[in-house]
DNA sequence: TGCGAGTCAATATG
DNA sequence: CATATTGACTCGCA
């Protein structure tokens, strides 16, 4: 598996220490709904893996209270062992108190110092402050209203932190004036940490990591305690008053001038933009999970999570959590993650601050002044629970705090993708004239359910190929190619869960299976005619016993899988790609120049498109079923099937295989029970990987290799191995085994392409008057 | 030039 | 209203 990474670069999130605690059950409903499972799974368990590779890191578990004790962390000094490198450098704390304590000791960001940021050695910070509180935040139903804390809390870390925040100096505390309300000070308090940090990073103070360290030990420690046990508040009981009052003032106290969103390469004030090692592997799916989490739980839009924190869409953001690609995937998408795990890694309060300060951000430049300023995460603090309430109006404070902090820090906003779109075509034109802003194209329903059933015969058409689609379905030719595009793309997405290695095999679609088991009878019936296989070969390798000293020569197919049969059925792969309900619309549409229709009205509508400009090119095929069974019943000798099993036959037989493939599935399909399609082959692969069974696709290999000098061998000679084919025509004895092969496959090839090609045109045909009679619609494609 | 990656952002959907 | 979907766009690379 390539999946198996180096344990010491996997950066794991532990669910066991995060969101997965006794916190609370009412968290669960509110978790994804595999979330137990995948959160116990070993790639997820922190424990896990941490068992099993000491240094395996997880994030830091925040804003979580629980008696845990075993998390998985693991940010042992050998993580790294590129010297001072050493990303993530463990907290020790101590674990006095349980939940607090474990809070504590897994807080804390850690920051790597770009090596080429000052010229000095990577360096780490451990930043940590407030956290001390979140787990009672988020614990808001397991215990007392935290909320005074905050005031003690920010005491605490402007005791502790504020002496080494002062010489940062250049962009953040020392701008902040002096706050001129209480809260100004828990604000100050929170600048002064998040500066802190951030100055330390910036200049690299190595040296004072240690010490650091011992303080937030001590520090955490005590909030910890204070937040857990007491119930003041800082302000009255209006927590958004007092937020909001916050804000305002943090605003006020910073005039900085509406910061263009000018997004930063990489600003190294912006703890988000902390850098990660290489070599860590962060696990994007826990990741997400934990993120999903986070969001969810102090009520935190996607859409503000992802402009302010990731600097994203919204859409983007979801599609990131629901289909996060494996970090050892991502190229330039890593940063997107990095920033979820650096503000993960925060501080509750920071978290939260920070979300803040880009929104007041957003707000000074959007002039949105409708737009409450408020936290948006738990703003109205519907949240669950009345002590969530009373946390949450801690937290707020907190975040408050940490907002003026950031906001006055130079936090900066997220590193924009490398490739955002940076002038979007739906701008507005000048006076908020809408500029062209053309609707966006949405294929009709005949229209992607053609594409989708080509893709699932070819992934990657010819332009040819893409052409032909684009006058069938009226489509632009950049349409279908971006539909192609998108859809390798997200079909791979998709599949990420699968051995990824084998998805280089020219991988196609389920249905194959049932040729390809077709292919392996026909190669079983010709051995055994040809009288040349003595013993019958075994089930899941059958004929190719002798294969393996010349693997190059033939083929095997890797399991092949069990939905097969169903999607055969269902796949739509029919001349009609309609529902019976469109079949009817349709029916009754083309019922007045629908003179000669097929034969099986039930599954072929009119082929005639009374378009305009009928592709003149692809004449329609008015074939029905039975039509298009016929030539394979007769040259198969196989009797008429039931609809269902014609059906099967006739998208085998449409297949991209070879036509040996196809025929072979006529002549073989009436004896194949379904458990035959569940038998597993094996593709041999260049590098030996072998898929496994439980792959929904179903590969082939073909070798790959120039004409050979041997005569076209009859279709279903295709789907023989040489030594078949030398028992079936002896003539071609003389032909080398090596150069056979390789003739079958180039013409397996050849055969390949044109009946995709015909596929495609039938398909098409098929559906020409469908999509035209769909696409008449007003919307028009195009 | 074509493709893939990463996104945007309009729309769907719940 | 929040989240999910998805056609199209931009950028980097081979």
């Amino acid at each position: 598996m390539e999946k198996s990474r180096r344990p010491a670069d996997f950066l794991t999130i532990d669910p066991s220490s995060t969101f997965m605690t006794a916190t609370s059950s009412r968290n669960f409903e509110e978790l994804p709904e595999n979330f137990l499972e995948s959160a116990n799974s070993p790639q997820g368990n922190g424990n896990d893996g941490a068992a099993n590779s000491p240094q395996l890191a997880s994030l830091t578990p925040m804003a979580m209270s629980s008696s845990d004790q075993s998390t998985s962390y693991q940010y042992g000094s050998g993580l790294k062992d590129d010297g001072p490198a050493g990303l993530l450098s463990p907290l020790h704390l101590d674990n006095r108190r349980s939940s607090a304590t474990f809070s504590q000791r897994n807080s804390g960001i850690y920051i790597k110092e770009e090596d080429g940021l000052d010229g000095s050695p990577p360096q780490h910070l451990l930043m940590s402050s407030m956290h001390g509180g979140q787990a009672d935040l988020d614990r808001n139903d397991a215990t007392p209203p935290a909320v005074s804390n905050v005031e003690l809390a920010s005491t605490m870390i402007t005791t502790i932190l504020g002496d080494q925040a002062s010489p940062v100096s250049s962009s953040s505390a020392a701008v902040l004036p002096p706050p001129p309300q209480p809260a100004a000070s828990i604000a100050s308090a929170a600048a002064a940490a998040a500066a802190l940090g951030q100055s330390v990073r910036r200049n690299s103070i190595a040296g004072s990591l240690n010490g650091l360290q011992q303080d937030l030990k001590v520090d955490q420690d005590e909030l910890g305690m204070l937040n857990g046990s007491s119930s003041g508040r800082v302000h009255n009981g209006d927590d958004m008053a007092g937020y909001r009052y916050q804000t305002a003032t943090s605003s006020r106290v910073a005039p900085v001038p509406p910061p263009k969103r000018v997004y930063s390469i990489n600003d190294a004030n912006d703890p988000l933009n902390a850098e990660i090692d290489d070599d860590i592997y962060i696990d994007t799916k826990d990741l997400c999970k934990r993120i999903a989490y986070e969001l969810k739980q102090h009520s935190i839009p996607q859409a503000i999570f992802a402009e302010r924190i990731l600097c994203r869409s919204q859409g983007t953001l979801s599609d990131l959590l629901r289909n996060p690609k494996p970090w050892n995937k991502l190229k330039s998408g890593r940063e997107t993650f990095r920033r979820m795990f650096n503000w993960v890694q925060q501080p509750l309060a920071m978290r939260l601050g920070i979300l803040d300060m880009y929104n007041k951000e957003m707000n000074a430049l959007e002039k949105a002044a409708s737009v409450p300023t408020g936290l948006p995460m738990a703003a109205a603090n519907g949240g669950p629970g009345g002590a969530a309430a009373a946390s949450n109006a801690a937290l707020a404070a907190q975040a408050a705090a940490a907002a003026a902090a950031a906001g006055n820090s130079g936090l900066s906003p997220p590193t924009p993708a490398q490739n955002v779109r940076h002038h979007r075509r739906s701008s507005m034109g000048e006076d908020g004239q809408p500029a062209n802003k053309r609707p966006r194209l949405v294929f009709t329903d005949i229209q992607k359910r053609t594409l989708q059933a080509i893709f699932k015969e070819t992934q990657r058409p010819s332009r040819e190929m893409q052409q032909t689609i684009a006058e069938h379905l009226r489509l632009d030719l950049s349409t279908v190619a971006n539909f192609f595009m998108n859809a390798r793309r997200r079909s791979r997405l998709s599949h990420d869960d699968e051995p990824a290695p084998y998805q280089q095999v020219e991988a196609l679609l389920t249905a194959e299976a049932a040729a390809a088991v077709a292919v392996a009878e026909a190669e079983k019936a010709a051995a055994a005619a040809a009288g040349s296989s003595s013993s019958s070969p075994s089930p899941t390798v059958p004929t190719h016993t002798s294969l393996a000293a010349k693997p190059s020569t033939s083929f095997f197919v890797v399991s092949a899988p069990r939905p097969a049969l169903s999607l055969l059925t269902s796949s739509g792969l029919t001349p009609s790609l309609l529902s019976p309900e469109e079949r009817r619309q349709l029916q009754q549409q083309n019922s007045n120049n629908n003179t000669a229709s097929s034969s099986s009205a039930a599954s072929s509508p009119s082929p005639s498109p009374p378009s305009p400009s009928p592709p003149a090119k692809h004449p329609p095929h008015p074939q029905s079923l039975g039509a298009l069974l016929a030539p394979i019943m007769a040259a198969s000798g196989v009797p008429p099937q039931s609809p269902l099993q014609q059906q099967r036959l006739l998208h085998a037989m449409t297949k991209p295989t070879t036509m040996a493939a196809a025929l072979a599935t006529a002549r073989n399909a009436a004896l194949l029970a379904p458990q035959a399609l569940q038998r597993k082959v094996f593709v041999p692969r260049a590098n030996g990987s072998l898929l496994v069974p439980a792959v929904r696709r179903c590969v082939f290999t073909p070798v790959k290799g120039s004409v050979g000098a041997a005569a076209p061998p009859p279709p279903s000679l295709l789907s023989m191995t040489p030594a078949q084919l030398v028992a079936e025509i002896p003539q071609l004895a003389a032909v080398p085994t090596q150069a056979l092969a390789e003739a079958v496959e180039a013409l397996k090839e050849k055969q390949k392409e044109e009946q995709q090609q015909e596929q495609l045109q039938t398909l098409l045909a098929a559906d020409a008057a469908a999509a035209v009679a769909v696409q008449s619609e007003p919307e028009s494609c195009h």
